[in-house]
DNA sequence: GGATAAATGGAGTAGTGAGTCTATTATCGC
DNA sequence: GCGATAATAGACTCACTACTCCATTTATCC
């Protein structure tokens, strides 16, 4: 896969935060609830979120987690630069140290075009797109079951 | 990363096998002389390439490993499968069991052309290429250094 | 100012991937 | 057949990622 699972989180949380109030502050709680996102481990992550910019939080009644920016400001390349860091994507694919032009390892010129079209999916994608996305997706599955309140987005 | 560091030892140690002797059996210790491959473990992940058919083994004086087709026949994508399961280059990206057309996943259809990408690199990368490019590279550090008889390529 | 509600901090646990080590088995040369 | 050689098998350790839990801090409401 191409992030880390911590960093799937992070993606799917902060979509459901954008859906669910794009400008507030929502709870922890609250944004897990239906999904299988674990609760205690989001809290975690979203303290290192907070610390990249990417969040505000307030403590207290009322309180939460909040976008820092509007979502058409946060591309998926800053979330999963502050989760997995941007510089594991482009480290050499085969993990060597001395990898150049000079000291190509035997796949440097061949992965040049995927590695660019990653990082441009990562900077062209931001998180008005995916939680537009996110809230058709929501849409179709609460028409295909009409009985739930609160249909089961993410399992 | 791509590829599991596990897989990345595979693909190196797999390119230089073709680099040392396309044909011939290698010896484990002889394919990690001057490189910093892990030579047990590499042993372990050997065993798992001949038992998906990448390679064969033959025990005793004159044995060791070799490639059980061509250089040219073997694939980048069938490397990767064999360590790493190319089931999780087709999963969703950022990990949702339901993701299809119906019921797709925040960033599906932007991320389809990164996925095409990338398979077509895995498919059309085949191991000869990729020791030509070791082959070349080995000679490269050969020059910069003539006092070596044996560059270290892999650190 | 007391109760409640929320994030914060950090310790602790579990599972997995990476890597080591040792004993066993098969093969070859003599 | 015997000794050397090399893969094979599997137990074991280590580190890191994923995840839980609880005590603390801060804010709000009454």
């Amino acid at each position: 896969m191409l992030y880390s699972t911590t960093c799937s989180y992070a993606i799917r949380a902060l979509a459901r935060l954008a859906v669910i109030r794009p400008e507030g502050y929502v709870r922890i709680t609250e944004l897990c609830e239906g999904t299988d996102l674990p609760s205690h481990f989001l809290a975690k992550i979203f303290r290192d979120l907070v610390g990249a910019g990417l969040l505000t939080s307030a403590k207290g009644r009322g309180g939460g987690f909040a976008l820092a920016k509007r979502p058409n400001e946060i591309r998926l390349y800053d979330i999963v630069d502050a989760v997995d860091g941007i510089k594991a994507y482009s480290q050499c694919v085969v993990g060597l140290a001395k990898c150049d032009a000079t000291q190509p390892c035997p796949q440097h010129d061949q992965f040049l075009p995927v590695r660019k079209e990653i990082i441009a999916y990562l900077e062209s994608t931001t998180l008005d797109q995916m939680s537009e996305a996110l809230a058709k997706k929501m849409e179709i599955l609460a028409l295909a079951e009409p009985t739930n309140d609160l249909p089961i987005v993410n399992e």
